[in-house]
DNA sequence: TCTTATCGGTTTGTCCGACAAAGCTAGATT
DNA sequence: AATCTAGCTTTGTCGGACAAACCGATAAGA
């Protein structure tokens, strides 16, 4: 294939570009940390030696892609990228990709059941007060589909935290966003949808306090089914996850 | 909780984070379609009425998200972001976040048995072929560690793809940018490795096209165990994904 | 003494104007 | 008709500018 390697491939990228890859280079290398400050726009101006609009142009992509955030005062630093964020932006791609219900449904049971197996083998007493008190707000607003979707959610995330999988909660994430909004049309439209949801965090909570792995396999698995068969009330499995409707679920944001 | 609903929350934003917003806004509810032009920096001062300045900030925030890139003449247009471009972003995240091996691992093997399984179901005769002409490929090169990970990770792109499951496919992604990078030193430092890794992929084309999915997760996991076998030769699974040990894994990006 | 008000000095967000390089358009040339 | 060329447009970058917000420290008031 190659001949010759006589000459390197020349490196043509715009300016701000250069200055965005120097910063990240610095930061997933780690000899910048997390927290610290990247310094003004100023510095980074005579460091570079580009001009101050370049920067904020790098700068920006940075920021974006959760590198980098501004602290209270506005200071550039670097940080964790937080997975919420990056979350969303996968969730935004798979509404543009225009995925369907199955595949959101399918992913997310194989992803739910993993994270209820990790839970069940690794959880600490910690991520189980968590769960517990996620339990108890659920029970008490079993008849608000709006606060029980919520927690529901929280309740899948608890999970997967208890998992101890840092990866499990990140994969697990974009396709949560867009499958949990629906919850609350679901519990809603279901008589007694909102008591089965609870009742099967009850038993997924408990078998994950017993260590029971195929009762809370088990449990995640009905609870997933419900919602399947709550939504196929009103919608097919192969409809696409469609803009306008997940429009205010995604401008949920911030 | 809430009081007095008397007075909505301000939304204070800058500027170029309004014009990304409302950019943005229309590209995720669908009024302008991906390969549709968003119209010329000048354009979108007058519409906007900020500077260009801000104008091209707020770009940079849409372009690194990937919901729009400049086409050939560098005009600005709408498109559909790359699963791959946004996959880089969480592997960048899980490095910094510092997740162990052992995550990657777990997490791969839930989600590449998935995979499998979706491809047993519903691979199509393409799917089947280009499945068949990458096994071709790497009995070709059986005694060429790196030619043979790169071909192990297309490998199990195609199988991912085969699953026509696009959300499994995009949540699969991140873990396997940071999982295969390996493959090389696996295969390398364990005779055999290559003919084995050869073995499984055939294997499970062979489960694939036969429609058994007892057999395709039977390999599977066969073949990710024989990865676990290898990596735990040179370090432990509990060591975590390093900076600079991923930083030219994580280079080879574009 | 402790709190509050004030006042420069920085830093960010935004604006204005400018220019070279590259791409596109359309008229001029062969 | 095909090609070349000149002009217009657009992007990437630059320099400078200014109001608002923020920081730190000092001065004033309880």
């Amino acid at each position: 294939m190659a001949a010759t390697p006589l000459f390197r491939r020349i490196d043509i990228a715009p300016a701000y570009q250069k200055v965005a890859d120097a910063i990240e280079r610095e930061i997933i290398n780690g000899r910048i940390k997390p927290g610290e400050p990247i310094g003004t726009e100023q510095q980074l101006v005579a460091q570079f030696g580009v001009n101050r609009s370049t920067v904020r142009e790098g700068i920006r992509v940075l920021e974006e892609g959760g590198l980098i955030r501004r602290d209270s005062s506005r200071r550039l630093q670097a940080c964790l990228p937080r997975y919420n964020k990056l979350a969303t932006r996968l969730s935004r791609a798979l509404i543009l990709h225009e995925v369907t219900f199955r595949e959101l449904f399918e992913t997310s049971m194989t992803l739910e059941v993993a994270s209820v197996e990790g839970a069940v083998e690794r959880a600490t007493d910690d991520n189980i007060a968590e769960l517990a008190g996620n339990l108890e707000r659920s029970a008490a607003v079993v008849g608000d589909p709006a606060g029980l979707a919520e927690l529901d959610a929280e309740f899948h995330v608890l999970m997967a935290k208890a998992s101890q999988n840092r990866v499990l909660q990140l994969a697990r994430e974009p396709a949560a966003q867009l499958f949990f909004p629906t919850t609350e049309m679901i519990v809603g439209g279901v008589p007694e949808g909102g008591a089965r949801l609870v009742e099967a965090h009850r038993h997924i909570l408990d078998a994950i306090m017993r260590r029971d792995k195929e009762a809370g396999v088990l449990w995640t698995r009905r609870h997933l089914q419900d919602w399947r068969r709550g939504f196929e009330k009103i919608a097919s499995l192969d409809r696409s996850v469609e803009h306008t409707y997940m429009e205010h679920a995604y401008a949920a944001r911030q």
